[in-house]
DNA sequence: CCAAATTTGTTGTAAAAACAACACTATTTT
DNA sequence: AAAATAGTGTTGTTTTTACAACAAATTTGG
């Protein structure tokens, strides 16, 4: 079967056996597409008929308002579906749009298939909306750390906020972080240049220390 | 059946006649607290063993950080749910408090029970189930928006993304928000003095107008 | 209906952040 | 290995924000 090695890896198909799997594919009504990197694979205000699910690669949800600024609001990795929670949620349109940020491949799932259940509810249903419904929640909760962190007044207690938060998840005092530091200044919704400014002052403090994308919180 | 009409009036369990409900509250092994104004409800590093459902009055989730400041997170009002997301994100510990802001009825459920339905699988866990899946899809589309305001690097930004999104959604330029200034303020994590001056600002310049929980969107 | 509490708008000042421009380093690509 | 691209740290300047303090308006509770 075509891509059984990516979709195995994947959290929301990972229970299944080849067998299921081309089951599952024919029930979503799925289709494959692969993307160069920078295209867009989702366009903000685009009708919400299939959720997109990341198989190779990784892609950016971004957001642009009506004076042109981007935001940028979430990383996808292989694994990863774009328009889940918004599916489920009865959202029409998609309100951001999703951008291949190296070549990628991905698996579209049809949205009224996975809303409406099929007819011959089987285990394999039941497995899909388990994962569907874990999946949601630690995407919630991944949220609620960003909303979390970008509360904070200064970039110093961004920073602060979110370094605390690893070192417990690492629990130890050094850690290392998925971003470079253009990526962490984004991920914090700050200017890059600042956050250099100030991670340099914590340093010469004695807070903090680091080298790439290893930290370490001092005290 | 005690407080059925306030368990009618829920998401959760607003399907259910009274008899289910009481089958329910059995199978959750839920228990009625009340609480006064400012009490709190949980406080953050608490062992999440239960989730609570406002029945009556209001909440709000905060967090505290490890310098005393205080980053308001989320509201809470009748028939919502708290720690949903982070229980079914398999969570051990409550990240955040949650703070009765007026006289308040909540139920607690059962967070094991909730994750593991009963052997005896039934119509009504099933729908639990899926209220459950779109209370969660939905409380995280909310949360997006919010980032996606807060996103924006100005406080007239943040204002203007938000209340566009308000617009839409009355289809109006005249709407109304649920927030009073000083809420409005928190929800969008910048200064209240310093959004009022804004909001001035914005009046003077013919942007919008507005009066009480009023606003209108010129242009 | 009054007193108390809360919310709101305003001001000036201090602090912090964004911005822009640049040099330097690291990483990819060919 | 060279060239192109991407990432990083630094600086000075401008803009924006937080903060503090207060009066006025509004809401709440007895």
């Amino acid at each position: 079967m075509e891509h059984f090695n990516e979709l195995k890896a994947t959290k929301i198909f990972g229970f299944a056996g080849e067998f299921d799997c081309q089951a599952m594919m024919f029930c979503f009504k799925t289709r494959f597409k692969t993307f160069e990197k920078n295209q867009v694979i989702v366009s903000q205000g685009d009708r919400l008929e299939e959720v997109v699910l990341v198989l190779k690669g990784s892609a950016i949800a971004q957001n642009i308002d009506s004076l042109g600024n981007i935001s940028i609001l979430n990383e996808l990795n292989k694994g990863d579906v774009y328009g889940l929670e918004a599916a489920y949620a009865g959202q029409e349109f998609y309100k951001d749009s999703l951008i291949a940020s190296e070549k990628s491949l991905v698996l579209y799932l049809n949205k009224h298939r996975l809303i409406n259940p099929c007819q011959n509810r089987c285990r394999r249903h039941e497995m899909v909306i388990k994962n569907i419904v874990t999946m949601i929640a630690e995407s919630h909760v991944k949220l609620l750390d960003k909303l979390t962190h970008m509360s904070k007044k200064t970039i110093r207690d961004k920073l602060l906020s979110y370094f605390h938060m690893v070192k417990e998840q690492a629990n130890s005092p050094y850690f290392e972080i998925p971003f470079n530091k253009t990526e962490l200044a984004s991920y914090l919704a700050v200017d890059r240049s600042a956050m250099s400014t100030e991670l340099s002052k914590m340093r010469d403090e004695g807070i903090i220390d680091y080298d790439k994308k290893q930290y370490r919180l001092i005290k």
